[in-house]
RNA sequence: GCGCCGGUGGCGAAGUGGCUAACGCACAGGUCUGCAAAACCUGCACUCGCGGGUUCGAUUCCCGCCCGGCGCUCCA
């Protein structure tokens, strides 16, 4: 496939460099509070290239970490009093659990911050070794920037003209050149610290990307990814760290997805725009209608994100699910209508294309609805036989492989929001509607059901109409057909 | 200020130097239905921010302008 490479500047063709497996790494949440659908938008853009590679049959090895030790965890933990193991494992299980509901997939390698303190250590001692270290008398590390000139490839920012001293923070100024970055923390007294050769301290953010890379992807390897914020300065210090060791290109590629506006601003908390995954889920929003949200707009677009954009995926989801259970449950008859099976063909071929194509998923969409809509007449039409079905499933599959929106796997997150809140004490943030749906069982559906379809044999639309709007208030809807009816959640 | 991205129907959004400018949502009319829902059919941008240029021809290339957004500090 294509992929556009921030490196390079072009779309480049992704390919594993061994020509077996592609490796990558994409760097993972900090674990100091809930996820917000930014964060969810580049996790979930990460999945759709992991799932179209998977699709086309690349092996993969993704390692993803996990940063449990920084300046706001620090601070947080102590300020609770709490160790930081403690206090982060909460977010790690949150921020897990939210993956799944949005049916991100787990990379192969899940990389922890403070179970490689030694690698990010002898990182450092090597890096000494280089010239590219030096220790400042209070106890920190610092990378030397003059050690490496060809910082600024990747965001291709000249520093050159940068004047040493013209913007020095205060507290740093022990540090050679205002643009020198920690490698390791010396502790404020109180502070989260480690015992080791290089001192006692913390690992500054940058080392451990460079260190659990090398770990588990060699000196070199196929693919990094992470928003576009991490492209300066996280990414351009990553490059210093382990080029000025491995003097060889940390990564070929490098993919960057572009942040997410809410409501056409940049989110966040003083605007009143900021949303975790689970605050969407309370407000009674699928799961699923946020993935397709996130993952319609190409990659390395700027997505606005809005409930309107939301409510359209919630359709456009319906509209698939609908067309999938008719395939599914509909009875055709054996044989091949040809304008189908050509339509199939064409399908499947426009929408691997478009993937192919630097990921364009928005592209990638069209040729599953024309396909839906063709079907669906040619069911209507009595023209729709068995081996249509079969070929049309498959390319659903495909189409599932990557957007993972068909199949329906919207009511476990939607009942663990709902219990997430009462344990949170976030009760009334729950929408009536989604505690009314999440309360009503599956039983007791079609027992209601099973009583309107008594009153239609009776003709007594009133009480039938009675039910199926009582229905409806808690967000079942209802679709008589032939086949009897069916029933689902809104 | 410097750098970058975008401005396509009511909304989201794709795309191309010249076929009827995808697709989704919404809306209107129709078919079907006890009524709905679903599904289908039809309609919905003579036009792609504005001005100029290149060209036989530009929404697509170039220049200028306006508007929106982002980065240059922590941030997905």
């Amino acid at each position: 496939m294509r992929l556009f490479n921030t490196l390079s500047g072009e779309v480049d063709e992704l390919v594993p460099s061994d020509g077996k497996e592609l490796r990558m790494y994409a760097c993972g949440p900090t674990v100091y509070d809930y996820g917000h659908i930014g964060n969810f938008r580049t996790f979930l853009e990460i999945d759709v290239l992991r799932r179209f590679l998977k699709l086309t049959g690349v092996q993969l090895r993704h390692v993803m970490n996990i940063t449990d030790v920084d300046d706001k965890i620090i601070r947080n933990s102590s300020a609770a009093g709490i160790s930081i193991g403690d206090y982060t494992k909460k977010y790690v299980e949150a921020f897990f659990e939210d993956l799944d509901a949005l049916g991100v997939q787990r990379p192969e390698i899940i990389a922890r911050a403070t179970e490689n303190i030694d690698r990010m250590v002898e990182l450092i001692e090597k890096l000494k070794e280089a010239g590219a270290a030096y220790k400042t008398e209070d106890g920190s590390w610092y990378f030397k920037l003059k050690a490496f000139p060809e910082y600024g490839k990747l965001s291709k920012k000249d520093l050159s003209g940068m004047e040493d001293g013209a913007r020095v923070d205060v507290d740093e100024y022990e540090k050679d050149s205002a643009r020198d970055f920690a490698l390791w923390k010396a502790p404020k007294p109180g502070e989260t610290a480690w015992d080791t050769v290089i001192g006692r301290g913390r690992p500054g953010w940058h080392i451990e990307c460079s260190a659990m890379s090398m770990k588990y992807l060699g000196d070199s390897f196929d693919l990094h990814a992470g928003g576009e914020d991490l492209m300066f300065p996280h990414h351009e210090n990553e490059i210093a760290q382990s080029e000025s060791v491995t003097h060889q290109p940390l990564a070929r590629h490098w993919m960057h997805v572009r942040f997410l506006l809410v409501d056409g601003k940049k989110m966040s908390k003083s605007e009143g725009n900021f949303y975790t995954l689970r605050d969407l889920l309370l407000k009674g929003y699928k799961a699923s209608a946020i993935r397709l949200a996130l993952i319609s707009v190409p990659y390395r677009h700027q997505l606005n994100f809005t409930f309107d954009g939301l409510v359209d995926a919630t359709a456009a989801i319906d509209r698939l699910r609908t067309f999938n259970g008719r395939l599914t449950k509909g009875k055709f008859e054996a044989g091949e209508n040809p304008e189908v099976q050509a339509a199939v063909k064409k399908s499947h071929q426009d929408y691997m294309a478009a993937l192919a194509n630097d990921l364009n998923t928005a592209e990638a969409r069209a040729p599953i609805f024309d396909l839906v809509r063709l079907s669906n007449t040619a069911m209507d039409q009595g023209k729709f036989f068995e081996a249509d079905r079969e070929a049309v499933k498959r390319v659903l599959a495909d189409f599932d492989a990557v957007f993972a929106v068909i199949e329906d796997r919207d009511a476990e997150p939607m009942r663990k929001a709902v219990e997430w809140a009462k344990q949170e004490g976030r009760e009334a943030d729950v929408a009536p509607e989604l505690l009314a749906q999440v309360s009503l069982t599956d039983d007791a559906i079609n027992a209601l059901l099973a009583e309107r379809d008594q009153a239609k044999r009776r003709r007594d639309f009133g009480r039938a109409d009675a039910i199926r709007k009582e229905l409806t208030e808690k967000g079942i809807v209802i679709e008589d057909s032939k086949d009897g009816v069916r029933w689902k959640r809104k």
